[in-house]
RNA sequence: GGGCCGCUAGCUCAGUUGGCAGAGCAACGGACUUUUAAUCCGCAGGUCCUCGGUUCGAUUCCGAGGCGGCCCA
């Protein structure tokens, strides 16, 4: 049984007592009106800090007896809930006697001489609040009229809808369920200052409709991504964050330290190689959906963290990681946005499978005019970077030139959806031999809007070809390159008890989230993005 | 890391060719019994990001720094 401070008066307080077991005429008997103002502040002088003022009001609540913060508050219906029971029925100017209790934040309020309409917006939607003498009393009334909005409230009373026709509830009792102590921000222009929407989210939230929907959009397509593997069979697993060696992609780890083994540990910076070791343990078809660290700068589409999925499957090679990829984005974008064309920069893209798959060095020939081919000698190879203006840097071998090529030349040209197919093996190290060319392996990654995806492969599964791209990649990081992946020699050993041949496939949860969302910046997909801490 | 741009009231934004700092919303006081970003009248609210410099005087000009944005690497 909990005590609440719950305004009701005349006829409506009974309503109340019926069906409220604390009595609140008997915890907090009625009082006449009074402003609180009046006995807070000097009414010549008032705070000019509305901060202040909501304290001084908290202040007043307390020395009434009243709890400013009660425990809870039992809703009879949430807003969405109201609507679709009531709306329908109800005619312009109708009431209803069958009282109903809801609760949610004040977002606006409008005072039209006695009558005071709010609108209360709870998680699923917004209603509107008819307050008036005649429903909650004079004195009731004018304790409504001292909330402030952004307050959290309770509210009992019934569906009506007012001359106008929009549904309300006509407030016979209400209680106050939270204080805000901070205005919100302009009720129309909402919060547009970029910095103070991601450092304080929560206020994001509250103001811009269209931040919600983004991140309702993105866990229903996680959620829907769940679905769709869970009933093809994948096992959803979780493996370490903190890796000994880090590995499965190029990226430079952030470092920690493990205090009792006194030894450095990283933050992943890919899930890979520890699903792939459940391949072995005869696991054979799992996935995870985790955070991933990768040391590198800020941008438009980087953070430090972001959310991959990772799945892989026995006996199939990369085209079978096509299927599931294209059919599984269209699952999430008809369970999240409710259909597979996304309209986004005045382009439409329409995700409904099969998407086209094109090699990539196919693409480089139609994007930039250049024929290319890891096999080439390397001299041609840096003419053509050359001649086509991308930089590049001593030592790249020939695989590292193509892929450079691709990158500045052609990926930001592919609308897609599509599959760009067998990558250089230099660039590949955990990828399969392609079964037609040995300077290729088969490998592709999804590229939608000038972006990847995600990234996939016939899984290498041959230890002594695997052992020799690690001594490759060691070499690399011999000559300084930080990204290069490290010599995982538990890996190796698990490889060589046999990993059967296997399909892997990486989707960048985030870019799926951008892509399904429409916006253009990763961190408006991520709900608490990294900036500079804010000074003191 | 480099270049350019921004930072002014709780929020959204003007503005000052160097001389008491402006609006709308929010707040505060008032009018209004069917509003919808209500309207109307009144009234308050500022470390003009920070620190230095120039100047009789700096929010404005100069320098350094902080945070953010865009572009480039």
């Amino acid at each position: 049984m909990h005590r609440r401070h719950h305004w009701g008066a005349g006829r409506a307080d009974h309503a109340v007592l019926a069906h409220d077991p604390a009595p609140r005429a008997l915890a907090h008997p009625p009082r006449p009106p009074h402003r609180l103002r009046a006995e807070s502040m000097s009414a010549a002088e008032p705070p000019a800090d509305q901060r202040a003022q909501r304290l001084a009001k908290v202040e007043a609540l307390r020395a009434r007896g009243v709890d400013p913060y009660p425990v809870r508050f039992d809703r009879t219906l949430t807003v969405a809930e109201i609507r679709d029971r009531y709306d329908a029925q109800l005619e312009a100017g109708q009431e209803l006697d069958a009282p109903e209790r809801v609760a949610g934040r004040l977002m606006l309020i409008r005072r039209q001489g006695k009558l005071t309409f709010a609108t209360m917006r709870d998680g699923t939607g917004s209603v509107q609040l008819f307050v008036s003498d005649d429903g909650l009393g004079e004195a009731g009334h004018n304790e409504f009229d001292q909330l402030d909005l952004g307050d959290w409230v309770g509210v009992e009373g019934a569906p009506m809808k007012t001359k106008r026709g929009e549904l309300s509830v006509k407030v016979t009792a209400f209680t106050l369920l939270s204080k805000a102590l901070r205005p919100l921000p302009d009720k129309w222009h909402g919060l547009a200052d970029v910095d103070t929407r991601f450092r304080q989210r929560y206020v994001d939230l509250i103001a811009n409709d269209d931040a919600r929907r983004v991140f309702d959009i993105r866990f229903a397509a996680v959620a829907a991504i769940r679905r769709f593997l869970t009933e093809r069979g994948f096992v959803e697993v979780e493996t370490p964050v903190l890796h000994a060696v880090p590995g499965g992609a190029a990226a430079e780890p952030f470092v920690t330290h493990h205090n009792a083994l006194d030894i450095d540990l990283y933050l992943r910076i890919a899930l890979e190689l520890p699903l792939k070791r459940l391949l072995v343990g005869g696991f054979e078809k799992v996935f995870e959906i985790g955070r991933v660290f990768r040391n590198e700068g800020l941008g438009w589409r980087w953070q430090p963290e972001f959310t991959m999925l990772e799945l892989y499957e026995a006996f199939v090679d990369y085209t079978e990681m096509m299927t599931i990829t294209e059919e599984m984005v269209a699952y999430a974008a008809r369970e999240s946005i409710g259909g597979t064309v996304v309209e986004t920069d005045g382009q439409r893209i329409d995700l409904t499978p099969p998407w086209e798959r094109r090699t990539m060095l196919d693409l480089i020939r139609e994007h930039a005019g250049a024929e290319v081919h890891p096999g080439m000698p390397i001299e041609k190879l840096e003419r053509v970077c050359d001649d086509l203006e991308v930089p590049r840097e001593r030592g790249w071998d020939p695989g590292k030139l193509v892929m450079e090529i691709y990158e500045k030349t052609t990926e930001s040209k592919l609308v897609g959806p599509v599959f760009v197919l067998d990558y250089p093996r230099d660039v590949s190290p955990l990828a399969r031999v392609h079964r037609d060319d040995p300077t290729l392996v088969e490998r592709f990654e999804p590229v939608v809007r000038g972006f990847e995806l995600g990234n996939a492969f016939s899984e290498l599964n041959d230890p002594v070809d695997q052992r020799e791209r690690f001594e490759a990649q060691a070499e690399l990081a011999a000559k300084g390159d930080v990204e290069a992946h490290g010599f995982d020699h538990d890996y190796i050993r698990a490889l060589e008890y046999g990993l059967p041949p296997c399909g892997g496939l990486g989707i960048g949860i985030d870019r799926l989230a951008m892509l399904l969302a429409g916006v253009s910046a990763i961190r408006e997909v991520i709900l608490f993005p990294h900036l500079r801490p804010e000074a003191d």
